[in-house]
DNA sequence: GTTTAAGCGAGACGGTACGTCTCGTCTTGAA
DNA sequence: TTCAAGACGAGACGTACCGTCTCGCTTAAAC
């Protein structure tokens, strides 16, 4: 029942992993500010056009990469505590090295740009949170959260805590820092 | 011994508040993605070589902008107790109205360009991290935090959450997002 | 029994039609540097390999367009004298209305294209030029030209007159300006 | 007695020539129909912005070159005779080699651009027919044009022919044409 | 009172990248 | 084999700003 074929050259997949390489290439290279839509068509091979076709900016293109990537990096830990479940989330979250850049890159354009901030927070940021939000719940099942607990301002301050970091890069996103937050958090649901 | 005049026209007075304010009213009415030292210029009647004589970008131009109408906000409460002075803290901090444009817009310069991340976090960020690490300094004085709890980690939970949904916009920064906060703080610190 | 049929479909008439006709609608709607090749095929339901495959640009298009329309219309006037038949041949062009916006842009890229000028020269101007050539052989049968002038020179003359003044449009191209014309080549043949 | 300055920095003169020399070359290596803003201000070291500073189009640009260069070649002869000015007038023009392309290409562009051809016809084109047409005002004081003839259309039939020949390449424009051409027109002025 | 040394407005300059446009080619499935 | 549809690589278009560079003119202290 698949028989929806549009008519005309099909998108080819090849341009568009292309593309996506090229971009991730370009960020890791030379950094998101000197991102330009012209040199990932270039490292491409690709017109500009074939570009604008299929993603409306470049960061479009990025978080399509970085999606694309990590496809199923999301686990969501099953330990029997809190405790252990956010120590572990955050441990493997930490863990991912020299997404940094590339993250940093897609929040300032979210808050340049108000059409991609939705992208941005859909697609990406609420995947994560969602994952973590099912831990809470089975927690708040064992009885973890004491029942005047916003589950969504726990979820608040463990993102609050890694996007603050991440983004200022005061203090270290380790494991040490994993763990210590995970206890406050613990404490702090009761 | 002030007499250190150094020779030539001094630097104008009026040109210069007249470029800050030309830079609060370019971004309230077209928001940060649309500014540009170009505009500026234009709306201050000033020439562009008189911005980048005495700064170096235009984020340094809007930063300048808001230490210089925001001057002295940051009131440490010392209400006897931490829930009382956190919640104090954060209430009054949520109640600055229509900052968020020029905050997010800042940050967004910031993550972009690591040279004025240094600006922004020592003149800014860290003037306000400051006032709360004095708060629960006394906060610890009075036996209110645990011993192996790191204050710092406490503090970024504060701001973490702050910025988060300042950035995200996806939940209320409102005095009972406060009071709620200030709660769950004052549990996590025992 | 001509059953020289070549195998596959058959060009199809009716697209050719439909080209052929949504160039001239595009022409006299937006002018010849508005002409595009994307525009003929969207307006004619037709695919651009469609007349890529028949036309070499898009000139030839509207070339073929105009001596579809205006096949047969190359009189030769043979009334007896070169007065009255360069006269009657003069009025009867200059006759022809709104052909000029497609005189000059067939001319505009006849100049930028050579390969398209040798087209538009044999298959349109040299038309008309062997018209006249007729006229003014018949004339120097009866001894109204001059051995010693060129009558390449005349048709020079007359058509050089004929299109200066249609491409620079600074004076009219009427049936007085084609009897004065008349008059003097004429007089300049003896 | 000229302090009419206006403020900001001077208009650049060697930029002025870099882009008008740059222009002129591009053309005569490349042609008309391959010119590009981007080429000529690559060549020129110039920025794009500063040619459409100065310049609406390409075309323009070329136009001043032109003028720039053949400043002063309009020579009005005064032999005594029509028949000999007339000649002058037309050797003394085809001698000028390697301008076709240029003119050709001028051409092409004020036939697609209405407001070009203003230009083009007011600042070149009767440059030229204002010199012709004093020669014509001293033959016909000097009793050598007929009454009963227009002036207007013997410059016609000069610059008519002259330009027929230019845009088709037909037939030659050498000196000997130039005497056959003199000829003739002097005996259709009677 | 002149000289010297900036600061100032204006605006031209060489650049980079933008997002759009059209070119001529290629690749589908249907006719 | 042609056709409509439409994606593709290519590259010029004209615009917006960037940060720098002259200009002539103030403005004030130093001489």
């Amino acid at each position: 029942m698949t028989g929806d074929r549009r008519p005309g050259r099909p998108r080819s997949e090849a341009t568009r992993r292309a593309i996506l390489a090229a971009a991730i290439d370009e960020l890791t290279e030379r950094g998101y500010a000197q991102l330009s839509v012209e040199g990932i068509a270039a490292r491409a091979g690709a017109g500009k056009q074939t570009i604008y076709r299929w993603w409306p900016s470049k960061a479009d293109v990025v978080l399509d990469a970085m999606l694309d990537e990590a496809a199923s990096l999301i686990a969501v830990p099953d330990e029997g505590s809190l405790a252990a479940d956010l120590a572990g989330f955050l441990v493997d979250t930490f863990r991912q090295r020299g997404q940094r850049p590339v993250l940093v890159g897609l929040m300032a354009e979210a808050l340049l740009d108000p059409v991609f901030a939705v992208q941005f927070r859909d697609r990406f940021l609420f995947g994560r949170r969602d994952a973590l939000r099912t831990v809470l719940a089975r927690a708040a099942d064992r009885g973890e959260i004491a029942a005047d607990v916003d589950p969504e301002m726990l979820l608040d301050i463990v993102f609050g805590v890694l996007w603050y970091r991440l983004l200022l890069d005061h203090a270290p996103l380790d494991e040490e820092a994993g763990r210590q937050l995970a206890t406050l958090v613990v404490r702090a649901a009761r």
